[in-house]
DNA sequence: CCAGACGTTGTT
DNA sequence: GTCTGG
DNA sequence: CCAGACGTTGTT
DNA sequence: GTCTGG
């Protein structure tokens, strides 16, 4: 699954790599936790991309309270195109959710170690994502969620889900508002190539959701590495 | 019909 | 064990 | 995802 | 809102 990220690209280079005419200034970030701001990229109407910031775990439109009794920070990508919390947004609200890394936990017999995931090429990658609006009373809550799917063999040997990393030349289509066939998107949902990450053990002073900062990728130097 | 869930993962 | 907060 | 709380009353 | 279970 992915429970915990990084978003550390500079806004002008994201703003490149991404083809956005405006962003927003960014603080980079190391250990992003379920609940925090994420960054996140949609299609607006004259078919211009633009970056928000959107709570993370997913709140549907329909809950009664900005706030859900069960986990929506990922979403399954063999089952979202079905499932009541996420179906509408899987049609109309896609967005991409830049990403510099993730972390996973590997179980080792009763303790639990983690990894860090990131791409060779040092490009920011893009989460498959979807958002929604909450709204009631003038309070008003976007949200997201990120899509999982199983685990390519690099991250397998961690654990078996890993979150859809969007071939680049298919962000086009995952953002583009007219299509809405699951049979044309669910393609673009595969685990991505081997190739793209590297993975490596890290400090579980990323455990700590107030600990944040480039300190926290850094390699063990123990031979934990798988 | 109404009531109640609506999710993912890991572990047993 | 389970829920909430980050 | 992990860490940390998980309760009530009365007093300051 | 929409689907499932009773």
């Amino acid at each position: 699954m992915c429970g915990r990220f990084i978003q550390s690209t500079h806004a002008d280079q994201l703003a490149k790599r991404f083809n956005l005419l405006a962003m927003p200034d960014l603080t980079p970030r190391y250990n992003i936790a379920p609940s925090q701001p994420v960054l996140a990229l949609r299609m607006t109407e004259p078919g211009q991309r633009e970056a928000m910031s959107l709570r993370w775990g997913l709140i549907p439109a329909w809950s009664s309270e900005p706030r859900t009794a069960y986990s929506t920070i990922n979403a399954r990508a063999e089952t979202v195109a079905e499932k009541p919390t996420y179906r509408q947004a899987f049609r109309q609200r896609r967005c991409l959710i830049p990403a510099d890394g993730f972390y996973e936990w590997r179980n080792v017999g009763s303790r639990k170690q983690p990894y860090c995931i990131a791409p060779v090429n040092g490009r920011p990658l893009a989460f498959a994502g979807l958002w929604d609006r909450w709204e009631r009373d003038g309070q008003v809550v976007e949200s997201c969620t990120i899509l999982v799917t199983q685990a390519n063999a690099l991250i397998a040997r961690i654990h078996d889900r890993m979150p859809v990393i969007l071939d680049p030349k298919d962000e086009a289509a995952w953002l583009d508002p007219t299509i809405t066939d699951p049979a044309v998107l669910k393609p673009l949902l595969a685990p991505c190539p081997v190739e793209w990450l590297r993975v490596w053990s890290v400090s579980t002073a990323v455990n700590t959701t107030r600990h944040d900062g480039p300190e926290l990728m850094a390699p063990l130097q123990v031979g934990l590495d798988l």
